[in-house]
DNA sequence: TTGAAAGCGCTAACAC
DNA sequence: GTGTTAGCGCTTTCAA
């Protein structure tokens, strides 16, 4: 569809009588502008219905206007939920924000931190990689404003935002060793070079039992390819029909804990007298499932902020500033699956 | 953070001893081209590591190369889901997301819909209004290549696809009167002007009856504002305290069956001995949660591919094509929250 | 405080 | 088939 010609600064600045360096200044808000030739000149502005054209001042100032925030799956609760934040805080800011969904693709990935073929199209990216090794991302387009999120390790060329993942996993083995469970299995491990996040999350799982001298149960520690629904329910299937099946498990995610759940019950098992049950992430279905799910909870708000903030910083630096490591706080929140239904709620 | 001096294609077309057009045709994949200066050309370009300038492109062309998304939450399952089929459908013509989330705010969406102060910044909108009255469609800006999901109904002057909301829900309604249910509610009404797609819903509803003969429950008709779990958590419990509470329940969306079970398993009640329920939407939550959810499902990649088809279609046109009502198919998708536990479960 | 004018890097008439 | 060149509409340096 052709639109026919629209009103230019030219025509603006003809019909005020003034330069287009005049309209320039008024439609930005520039400084050193006489009250008198502003109003004549906003008046010519309304009088057109001028609107500027954001391609040209996209050339002319060599920026998009534009952050790209790149995530493995779209359809993640957790990444929807953190994306919602994300788009509100760079709005705020002016900036529009441009959705790339990777599958976890490495090669995908890859190209996206090398700025693609697709020059200037953003002026930084959001990242939550997957399937991105850290060598990969330290031999990336090194002017790209970058932030990761998630449980890479900065190498001081990129900010990283995310939680204690070490610490929460910790905290939540903790709290089902606290439920007196001696057999505790942990869904999601991936010990290999792109599963780091999951890493961490095991490393915690040990700590756990270290700090309390019992010993892991090995072959309770289940590999998923995923974190999702149908993952956390074929691995619990698994451990259920082991000759001695755990009496809790700590799930690499929600999802993975509802896809375990949903296994449980249909193999007639009680949550969480049977299995008590906690998840990560704390996505709101977590809260209206039933039973509801023990989680934790990461500070998604701020995450999300925080990582605008500090693209917008780096987008605006002429010098890169230092690449930091940013924690943000996380939290146990305890429900029906470790802690079991409400007082005076029936079982149905 | 400032970037050096880039190659631009005239660097190319000087190494390459062509002009800079020639260049162009190269990079294009234009026709017209000598096998032996493409490949001249196209060695200069790996030589200098050019990759072209999208913004200069754009401007040149007069076009973004972008659409724009436009859903109310970025975190209903139901629109994520969408996204993601939305994006994959774009990416493939060689066109990038742009999201936009409304929050259902009306002036935001009548902004969006006028273009805003955006001109340009995106060639056509997917859009999935809310708060937005057909009205405030029709007075919008005419040259934006338009396309609406939901609900609404085309004018003439923009595409609309959708499912036949009216047939699905009456079709789910007498799903449940086959049950041999007589107290059959309903949550979701909205009974204004924004609240279209409701009131088709609610329609059906009514058809359903109509065709058996049997009279609507008028105090069963429950309306929401939004199409939530909490909504529905809420309109549940609402419910169950009137004098005569429901044997079965149609939801609007999942969401709100996801709400209300929740209230009805919180309250010692049984899903679906006592009460039945059905939702709409098909998200991924309801094939794992306990009990799963009989639903109406859309048939989101059909949704997606067409709305990115009939989008691109009108971008490209010189004169607007007519605007088109196209229908999505659905099915009834029986799960156990009509039908009740798979043989061989026991009830957690 | 304002004007003139040189880009920004690419596309696409138009000419050869 | 390839070169010349005039825009696309805005920002911004430099002068006045």
């Amino acid at each position: 569809m052709r639109r026919g010609r629209e009103v230019t600064l030219r025509d603006v600045a003809e019909l005020a009588g003034v330069s287009s360096r005049t309209v320039s200044n008024v439609v930005n808000g520039y400084a050193n502008v006489t009250e008198r030739t502003r109003l004549r000149v906003q008046r010519a502005v309304d009088q057109l219905g001028y609107r500027p054209n954001v391609l040209a001042r996209n050339l002319a100032q060599g920026r998009s206007g534009q952050i790209a925030v790149v995530v493995p799956y779209l359809d993640t609760p957790y990444f929807s939920e953190l994306l919602q934040s994300i788009i509100r805080a760079a709005r705020v800011q002016g900036y529009n924000v441009l959705i790339d969904q990777t599958d976890g693709d490495r090669d995908h990935e890859r190209m996206l931190v090398n700025h693609g073929s697709s020059r200037l199209l953003f002026d930084g990216v959001i990242f939550s990689p997957l399937g991105l090794s850290q060598a990969a991302l330290a031999d990336r387009d090194p002017t790209l404003p970058l932030v990761i999120l998630g449980e890479r390790v900065s190498d001081g060329t990129f900010d990283h935002v995310g939680i204690d993942d070490v610490a929460a996993s910790r905290q939540a083995t903790e709290h089902l060793l606290d439920l007196g469970r001696s057999r505790v299995a942990a869904i999601g491990d991936q010990p290999y070079e792109t599963g780091e996040a999951a890493q961490l999350r095991t490393r915690g799982f040990r700590e756990a039992h270290e700090r309390r001298s019992l010993a892991v149960h090995e072959e309770l520690i289940i590999r998923t390819p995923r974190f999702n629904r149908p993952d956390g329910a074929g691995a619990m299937a698994h451990l259920l029909d082991l000759d001695h099946p755990p009496d809790a498990v700590f799930c690499y995610s929600d999802l993975v804990a509802l896809g375990a759940i949903h296994t449980l019950v249909s193999r007639g098992l009680r949550v969480p007298e049977d299995v008590a049950v906690i998840g990560y992430d704390d996505i709101e279905d977590g809260a209206y499932s039933n039973p509801t799910v023990t989680t934790i909870s990461p500070d998604k708000e701020m995450i999300a902020t925080t990582a605008v903030e500090r693209l917008l910083l780096r987008i605006d630096s002429r010098t890169p500033p230092p690449g930091l490591e940013l924690r943000a706080p996380h939290k146990l929140v305890v429900r029906e699956s470790t802690a079991g239904p409400a007082p005076g709620r029936r079982r149905a």
